[in-house]
DNA sequence: CTATTGATGTTATAATATAACATTGAGATA
DNA sequence: TATCTCAATGTTATATTATAACATCAATAG
């Protein structure tokens, strides 16, 4: 297994990447994982994470019931919404709430506190471990609130896309 | 004018306040942006963003044209989205993404990237200035990527609301 | 077995948001 | 004055996102 280099591969996130490696990791991060905890990382759920597995891609959940359709398979919402609910709980898939969108985990096992650079042109996302981004969420926090989890999206811009205008 | 004392005022926004001073501080700024810039702070916008500034709640876009029926005004859809894309885009009302609703920016005139807390019980929310939320996005952030806007919400649970439990 | 359970399937509906076009009214212009 | 223009508001219809409620199925624990 390919030991991960997170600076530099999370630096340049949005430039080109092995992504057999990326995706092999993953699924056998995530196959692991269940296995441990005893869950089924059933058809179904394995599928889903495929697509969003796929190309880094943010996809909302109906274009996941597109695919699903697409692959012949069930394609009511509550299908692809119950699938990303374990994902999601799991770990291994992250709401995007500034697209209504979901992506899969580009750090998954570590538990983190993640936060996504969206290129507005592209629509790509790239995750930031919060060891990485710096991001001191929590420290600085008022005396009266007790924070218990993080949401953190950067809109911007990546180069790829400012090259092109 | 009272001055805001903007540590002290923030850190306990969750506690009591003198909301008198803090709404009609609050109405003045809006004026006063709106007469510069040479916009119509119209009667709708004018208490579409009162509803807003009245307790600090956040308030769904269909909450707000409920009130507006009440109040026996124009109550479809597109009234409330556009007055509050208005009061969005002057800066005096954010959108809570994890909530789907909007609320009275609490940080307004200075121009910031605000950060927000939110109780999961009692759904009040406080606004951080990024100053005092010590929170240093853009910082560390990757060289192919290029920051224009930030989203950051805390989940988690206000003293008050801790105290019930 | 058969009872329980987690996963999937199905139908209907709720909740959030926007597109497209019509009307109004307050200045600007002629 | 007449009418032009433009921003704001009003209206209808529809798109998009998400959940409730209940049915079925298959693995397995008792
Ligand atoms: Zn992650
Ligand atoms: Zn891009
Ligand atoms: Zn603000
Ligand atoms: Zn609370």
């Amino acid at each position: 297994m390919q030991k991960k280099i997170p600076t530099k591969e999370t630096f340049e996130f949005f430039k080109k990447h092995d992504h057999d490696v990326c995706f092999g990791d993953a699924m056998m991060e995530i196959e692991k994982h269940c296995h441990k905890k005893n869950l089924q990382f059933t058809p179904l759920r394995r599928r889903v994470f495929e697509y969003l597995l796929r190309d880094h891609k943010p996809l909302g959940a109906y274009e996941i019931l597109d695919l699903l359709r697409e692959d012949g398979l069930a394609s009511t919402p509550p299908i692809a919404y119950r699938v990303l609910d374990f994902l999601m709980k799991e770990g291994f898939v992250h709401k995007i709430q500034g697209l209504n969108a979901f992506v899969a985990c580009s750090h998954p096992g570590s538990s983190h506190s993640p936060a996504f650079m969206i290129c507005r042109k592209c629509e790509k996302v790239a995750e930031l471990d919060e060891k990485i981004s710096g991001i001191n969420l929590g420290k600085s926090i008022p005396s009266d609130f007790s924070v218990e989890e993080t949401v953190v999206e950067m809109r911007g811009i990546c180069t790829s896309c400012m090259a092109l205008s």
